[in-house]
DNA sequence: ATCCATAAATAGTATGACTATACGGGAAGA
DNA sequence: TCTTCCCGTATAGTCATACTATTTATGGAT
């Protein structure tokens, strides 16, 4: 991230950069470029429902004004965002927030903005359902279809975790990435496209698992069991480690998920 | 499809509207709405690789001559485009064409766009595969989650389907609405994101398929079967039904998927 | 031959003006 | 009094132009 998160809304750049008044020799008008730093921000501001779903932003002259930039960076901002889901425009009516229904879920930005509000709307039960659907399978796949490289980077991966020793930022990260990495070696690419809402819903809960020693030393071992399982071209061996890597993800998260199944769509 | 698909590239407005010319009174110069048009013809001539990729676009401003349109329009046009992850800008280089990897397969535009050329990439395939390992899935949540009015709803798909007699469309159109209301009714956010690529598939499948008439009587059984597991909140009867709805669904289209499996990432 | 400065090309930003669209209220009609 | 239609108005959509920032390519100096 290279944009201050959490900043509240204000001038995206230092210089508010009026028309240069008067007819001086004009000075440089810096004009720094803030599309990104704009979307995010607007970004965060609706998926920390400041701005709730069913209301309308700000209209656009307003929110250059808010930003302190042109209405063509806006308006592009909103493109984005609209493109992503998160926002619909009309004439007259203004720039509404979408149900949440209707954002892409699967859009990593997205999940990036909503940060710790995963956990709304049973997000974080329905990835790791989707996990332990998809996951075992991809395995599976992986097993047949899997090339010498991408059994290598995920050996590679492992190691990471297992020498990340108490560091366990660097474990979760590499923790990640092997997932990230058997997803591609699957070789379908719409479980690929499946890694961004893993990466995301694995960096907000793991982390947590992964503070425990014991666990970590359990995980290293079923991780192994995997890349073993793979390089034997053993499908059932590897559905079977991904099966038990997830029912530890299932144990470890069971107290996160409490409250169990409301109805979270607008039906 | 409110555009001109197949359209070769062009004016998208009539009128080409060039700067009035001269004191006169002005006339009232039209500006008709043409973003969805551009974006459209842009995203079709990306998908269809009239722009392969890794190559670039035209510059913005020989698109803005192209299709007569101003740089706005192109460039908001260019920024979705960008965001689907079909495209990348940059100053001094243009607009790139992203590998395909990067491409947003979930997205229901672009597999519109892609038509008939959902069959590259094994993209057929491996929806295939996503289906049968999702849908059993989805449909045995959907018997313990799904509502009085999604099972209705799901009925009355299924009616659809009974009473389209010889209109192949007609039974096509509600075999697909049959399987996106399953989706949605397994209260799986997730899974009901991946509605728009199944839908995609579907309509470019299904629609052989159903042209047999045998066919259609199976599937007919088997979608009432299903409707009658969840109306029992049966899960496991529910995903039975599903995985003997996906066997013929393999069965029908085996022969769409000779060729086998290829690498179709850049790794 | 290598490296650095300069130039050129292209996307990014800014501004102001106009048009199309849709909501809301008021007038005309039942 | 209620309904229908029209028109004013607010807001997003389009257009044109000018300028800035960034990156590649070129050419010259070391």
């Amino acid at each position: 991230m290279d944009v201050d998160t959490g900043m509240e809304t204000g001038p995206v750049t230092g210089q508010a950069g009026g028309p240069d008044a008067g007819g001086e020799i004009a000075p440089p008008a810096r004009r720094p470029r803030v599309q990104k730093n704009v979307t995010t921000a607007l970004g965060l501001d609706i998926c920390s429902e400041r701005y709730p779903v069913g209301t309308a932003l700000p209209k656009e002259s307003d929110l250059c004004e808010l930003y302190g930039v042109s209405r063509t960076v806006v308006r592009e901002s909103l493109k984005i965002l609209a493109t992503k889901g998160l926002v619909n425009s009309r004439p007259r009516v203004g720039t509404v927030v979408c149900d949440k229904a209707e954002w892409n879920l699967l859009d990593a930005q997205i999940l990036e903005w909503m940060g710790p509000r995963i956990q709304d709307l049973d997000l974080l039960g329905c990835i790791l359902e989707t996990r332990r659907t998809v996951e075992p399978v991809a395995a599976e796949f992986a097993a047949e279809r899997a090339s010498v490289q991408e059994i290598a980077d995920l050996e590679a991966a492992w190691k990471r975790m297992h020498d990340a020793g108490p560091d366990t930022e660097a474990f979760t990260r590499a923790d990640v990435q092997f997932h990230e990495i058997l997803l591609k070696a699957s070789h379908n690419q719409v479980f690929r496209q499946l890694s961004s809402i893993i990466h995301a819903a694995l960096m907000y809960s793991l982390h947590r698992s992964n503070e425990v020693i014991d666990h970590r030393d359990e995980a290293l071992d079923i991780h192994r069991d995997l890349v073993e399982a793979l390089r034997l071209r053993d499908g059932a061996a590897a559905r079977a480690a991904s099966h038990r890597m997830l029912d530890t993800a299932v144990r470890d998260l069971a107290p996160a998920l409490r409250g169990g199944r409301q109805d979270a769509d607008g039906s």
